[in-house]
DNA sequence: TTAAATTGCTATGCCTGGGTAGCAATTATG
DNA sequence: CATAATTGCTACCCAGGCATAGCAATTTAA
């Protein structure tokens, strides 16, 4: 019913360091920055780092920033690097195609947000969401 | 992003079982009408039979009924039963509070569907669904 | 009475997501 | 130069979901 940890990690530190645009951040800093796992938390950088949407830095004083500007980074490129984007072809129940065939009483309910969250993730750069939390962040009603 | 594949054996099962009411069926029928893999489904139903959802009967020509009347299984219970209706607590991060503070940009969309889907869970019998996917079935437009 | 079909129950295995740990290579700092 | 801090990489562990297999007990049918 939700993202693997895996890539709300990912976005986690993708999102943070879009707000730090070009300051080299390093695994222990991140680690409490974000409150990830340390070790976890590496093995997810270097996996992004080998899928080219960070950039590592070795040596003292090393550490990682974006692959690429935030604004040419869209969510779905993150997704599809950690879970992959397929996850929401899967029915809520489970399957590939829906076993009830798409006449469960669930089903209206789940593509309308996975047709929502797909929209979003496809059409959201980490700039534009840097954008959205910001006004957000500025709003009482939370 | 979904059920597990427990919750949507035992839904199927279930729902199944509600169509032909009074009718005793084994493991094996319900593996060949549902295509369930026998020795998974084995378990599943035992399971359901522990908790009362199913009742066993034993020896040749035994299986498996409703525990219950129809009218009185509620969805959320058969849920509760596999893997607990608290997965639509967690937020669509994986976490059981948004790490993001309720204003990611996924929030709305997930927390709409989740008050539909709960609602859903919590007032429809297996009765009722029954009904609704009969509805549902002499509908072309799916 | 014997065999077949069934549930009740338990032990086991596989895979993946999540997580830990350590070593080599690299770089900056004292 | 020596040491500290860092990434790159690899091996490993654990839990849970999914799945299989087999044995005992029960009941029906031949």
């Amino acid at each position: 019913m939700n993202f693997t940890k895996t890539t709300s990690y990912s976005l986690h530190v993708l999102a943070y360091m879009a707000r730090h645009e070009n300051k080299i951040m390093s695994a222990s800093y991140l680690h409490r920055q974000l409150d990830i796992p340390y070790s976890y938390l590496r093995s997810v950088l270097l996996d992004l780092s080998r899928k080219g949407l960070i950039m590592g830095v070795k040596g003292r004083n090393g550490g990682f920033c974006l692959g690429r500007e935030k604004k040419d980074i869209y969510l779905s490129e993150i997704v599809n690097a950690t879970e992959g984007i397929d996850v929401l072809n899967k029915c809520i129940m489970g399957y590939e195609k829906c076993p009830f065939d798409n006449v469960c009483i669930f089903h209206s309910a789940w593509t309308r947000m996975r047709d929502e969250i797909l929209d979003i993730l496809e059409n959201t750069t980490l700039a534009d969401h840097l954008n959205s939390t910001d006004i957000s962040k500025s709003n009482i009603n939370q």
